[in-house]
RNA sequence: GUGGACGUAGCUCAAUUGGCAGAGCUCUCGGUUGUGGUCCGAGCGGUUGUGGGUUCAAGUCCCAUCGUCCACCCCA
């Protein structure tokens, strides 16, 4: 027995990380759904991959961004001495998977979609926990524009399909070739106004100068509008890259905003970056509405090289399932994601119609009736509340009499009629009924007139 | 890592200048020994996050600490 002192600090789930209970579940379950009945429409296929893996194969795929690498991974040491970590992101371990099976060898591209938990250590804040779901889309072996189209499509289908208004912001890095001129030139610009910049990006200037377009602060907002954008020194394949994504925007009719400042940190990234942003109204009038990122991804060329030696030109994206419940959850309509309740509640009273519903549940659940019940409950008062409390149309009753004569009393719910009828009538009568009350006419909480009331 | 707000029952919150720790909801039981929703009654539920200090007396004041939320940093 755990004192009350440890009780208060053991039981409840560690920083960041939260229980997911059926009301949450039910709006998870209904995105992850809506999503992967798209994915595999398109021809995305499913794969799932290990909650940790190497540690050195992320540190390969970063590069020295210590930040990320050590203040912001789970990594862990196993009883055999291996150095893992569970994985902050899916991109990765999804290149991996693409070798280590050599998909390579299968027909090009191969296109795969996943969806679980990824870690990171970070302070939480507002729909950013240290363990969340990410839904993940993923096209390699492919460097076709009508690839990455493809990928901000599908994102689009599914923010669409779920009923989220969301805003997609469009940019390219370009690669290789053009990117390390940009980013001269950048630091070259920053350079000359070195002083006038804020803490932060003083700093950023040193370790992540394309980070410099991010900045809030007033100052640096405006230094930024004439700094030199990544568009004007695209090269000519990037240019015609990025100009055919657009193409394929207008002709899938999405419509997007061009972000100048939208950037990717790491350099395996190439060419084009997108987001899904959605857009919160405040809570109160003095506050500004709030920007959230729901989804994001682009083109990661360099990965493949970086992990296995070979040119793998590849796009892909994902989604927060998080962060898309939370905005369902303050906008949308959720009826349609509310779990169904049970429809019929057998009600028994007395050992003997225990026994016996014990016995016909099994038979109801082969004849697909959907059922509750309350075994544990032994009055018919409290099983009758219980009935009404989790909305069921219908409750079955077997008392000891019913037991005896081998019948079951159906009663209506809304309107309080009763009938008995034997057991072996009493499934096909259900059925008939359970398809003459439409769902509309459910309210668990209904409040009667005293016309009604008389009506009865 | 930095800054701000907040910690009282399972939940939402009260508690006057420091003066008996309360209400609503939920849950359990009963009002009706075989009939629900509304209603009525009763009950369960607290070391007021934790530790220390001031005081005759601390939920309230002071210090420390832990936790939560929010923002910053970061954002694969």
């Amino acid at each position: 027995m755990l004192s009350k002192q440890f009780k208060k600090e053991l039981l409840k789930t560690p920083r960041g990380t939260r229980d997911l209970l059926e009301s949450d579940l039910v709006i998870f379950d209904e995105i992850k759904k809506r999503a992967e009945e798209l994915a595999r429409y398109y021809g995305y296929h499913k794969i799932q991959t290990p909650a940790f893996e190497h540690a050195d194969l992320f540190l390969a795929a970063l590069g020295d961004t210590t930040d990320m690498v050590e203040k912001q991974m789970y990594t862990f040491r196993s009883r055999g001495g291996d150095h893992l970590v569970l994985r902050p992101e899916k991109t990765v371990p999804t290149m991996r998977a693409y070798f280590e099976h050599g998909m390579q060898s299968e027909p090009q591209p191969v296109m795969v979609y996943s969806v679980g938990s990824c870690f990171r250590h970070e302070s939480p804040q507002k729909g950013r926990f240290r363990e969340f779901t990410q839904f993940d889309l993923d096209i390699l072996g492919e460097d076709l524009a009508v690839a990455d189209a493809t990928t901000i499509r599908m994102f689009n289908l599914i923010f669409k399909e779920i009923k989220i208004d969301a805003t997609l912001e469009l940019n390219t890095i370009g690669d290789k070739e053009c990117r390390p001129i940009y980013r001269k030139e950048l630091v070259a610009y920053y350079r000359k106004h070195f002083n006038q910049l804020c803490k932060d990006c003083k700093r950023r200037y040193k370790e992540n100068p394309l980070r410099l377009l991010d900045c809030k602060e007033p100052t640096c907002a405006e230094l930024k509008q004439k700094a030199p954008q990544m568009i004007e020194y695209l090269c000519d394949e990037c240019k015609k890259h990025f100009k055919s994504v657009l193409e394929f925007m207008d002709t899938l009719e999405i419509s997007y905003r061009l972000n100048p400042y939208l950037v990717r940190g790491l350099d395996y990234y190439s060419r084009t970056v997108f987001e899904f942003i959605v857009t919160i109204p405040p809570e109160n009038e003095k506050e500004p509405a709030r920007r959230l990122e729901v989804g994001g991804g682009g083109r990661y060329d360099y990965l493949g090289d970086v992990l296995g030696g070979r040119h793998v030109p590849a796009v892909g994206g994902a989604f927060g399932v998080d962060r898309v419940a939370e905005v369902l959850r303050q906008s949308a309509d959720l009826e349609e994601y509310k779990g169904q309740p049970p429809r019929v509640f057998l009600i028994q009273l007395g050992d003997a119609a225990k026994k016996k519903s014990l016995y016909l549940m099994e038979e109801f659940r082969k004849a697909k009736i959907p059922l509750s019940q309350s075994l544990s409950k032994d009055s018919i008062r409290g099983q009758l509340r219980i009935a009404s409390k989790v909305g069921a149309d219908f409750s079955l009753i077997i008392g000891q009499k019913e037991a005896m004569d081998g019948t079951v009393i159906i009663r209506d719910m809304d309107s309080g009629m009763q009938e008995s009828l034997p057991f072996a009538k009493v499934i096909e009568r259900l059925h008939s009924k359970l398809k003459s009350v439409p769902f509309s006419k459910r309210m668990p909480k209904a409040e009667f007139s005293e016309e009604d009331l008389n009506q009865l």
